[in-house]
DNA sequence: AGCATCATGTAATTTGTTACATGATTCT
DNA sequence: AGAATCATGTAACAAATTACATGATGCT
């Protein structure tokens, strides 16, 4: 069973959500961990309604709009998703990053063109960086300190935190490669691998 | 197009590979940041030759297994992963680690068996570390030093690089959590982390 | 005797992506 | 006027995982 349906649960475990609501918090919170489409979203709704994970809370309905379904977890879906958390992960290898199979490529590339792309990598990261940081401080006011192991809220912080981090390291680690091509690029008695010299292409 | 066959490129363009070379040297080299089947292999291979990008360089025949079919890269293969390479990305949201999921519902769970589940991840992303480790001892022996932005080692040595610090968030991130789990765990007494404490279930 | 390694591949199934379709309302 | 938002979904396609199939050799 794929991981995304639960994604889906992991949500419904909080709070009742729609498919929609569901989408937009892939987005707020769950974000650079965990994305789905509504093509998935749906159908597996419908599943897991089948299956008595999840019910129907209501429908709230506009006139002009499409019904807004309100689903809710039931208690054999709680069971599903705490069983499915305590199992032990063995690590997937299979993180797939195209700004890291490209900085393999490097040595193909001119050095000047690398640079940019790094610096590009690097200001793409900052902005999640501030706004993960500013979710965090939202997070943090709304934290109830009484039994941080068992709020929901502790636990978005610790994913959060982890972006953070993630993304401080990223960052660095694009300081820390454009320096060294700049050294490299320096010495500038560079054979180099043919393409377009100086500032853009494609 | 998948990103996959620039994984496949981008190894070929270093040196003549079969496709079992290929699958061997995803799990030595570019190991945590792409994993592929032979399934993806095979055809993807074919489908290449057939557009021009690659080329049989030559078959090895052992009488007694399979033929070994060594492909090399073309011009136009080459043109194609410096082309690839160089086109800037947009950031992907999508990196799914079941493991952060799981984290995301340690509100839901006893916080003995998730600081259990934190250590059992601590530990495999140690062990990846150690390899890390010593694959960029033994590279850096390699690198010459004449050309750095030019030799396909210093771009290798980039993406180790960044799975050293990768694990080594990961690890300092593991203990943290534990720390903050053993401290909402409260006044008992919380072992230094360290033996597997057993006393587990499913 | 039994299992891992080398080496190719195919088949079946599950996942995930991109695009589309509807349609009133509110914001710019 | 035109775009974005809310809200459901479907269809077509692309990609990935899992399992299977073959088969000699070498290691334990």
């Amino acid at each position: 069973m794929s991981s995304s349906r639960y994604a889906l649960l992991s949500l419904l475990a909080r709070e009742p959500l729609s498919g929609y609501d569901i989408k937009q918090q892939m987005n707020n919170r769950l974000a650079p961990f965990w994305k789905i489409g509504s093509n998935q979203v749906y159908p597996e709704l419908t599943k897991m309604e089948e299956e008595g994970l999840i019910r129907l809370q209501g429908v709230e309905q506009h006139t002009y709009r499409p019904a807004r379904k309100l689903y809710e977890i039931t208690e054999a879906g709680r069971q599903a998703i705490i069983a499915w958390t305590v199992e032990p992960v063995e690590m997937d290898y299979g993180t797939r990053d195209d700004f890291l199979l490209k900085t393999y490529n490097t040595w193909l590339i001119d050095p000047q063109t690398m640079v940019d792309r790094m610096e590009h990598a690097r200001r793409q990261h900052e902005e999640r960086l501030f706004f993960y940081e500013s979710k965090a401080e939202e997070l943090k006011q709304q934290r109830r300190l009484a039994s941080p192991h068992a709020d929901p809220i502790a636990s978005t912080l610790f994913v959060i935190e982890f972006g953070i981090r993630w993304e401080r390291l990223y960052i660095q680690w694009c300081e820390d490669m454009i320096k060294d091509l700049a050294i490299a690029n320096g010495k500038q008695d560079v054979p180099d691998p043919g393409p377009p010299s100086s500032s853009e292409e494609p």
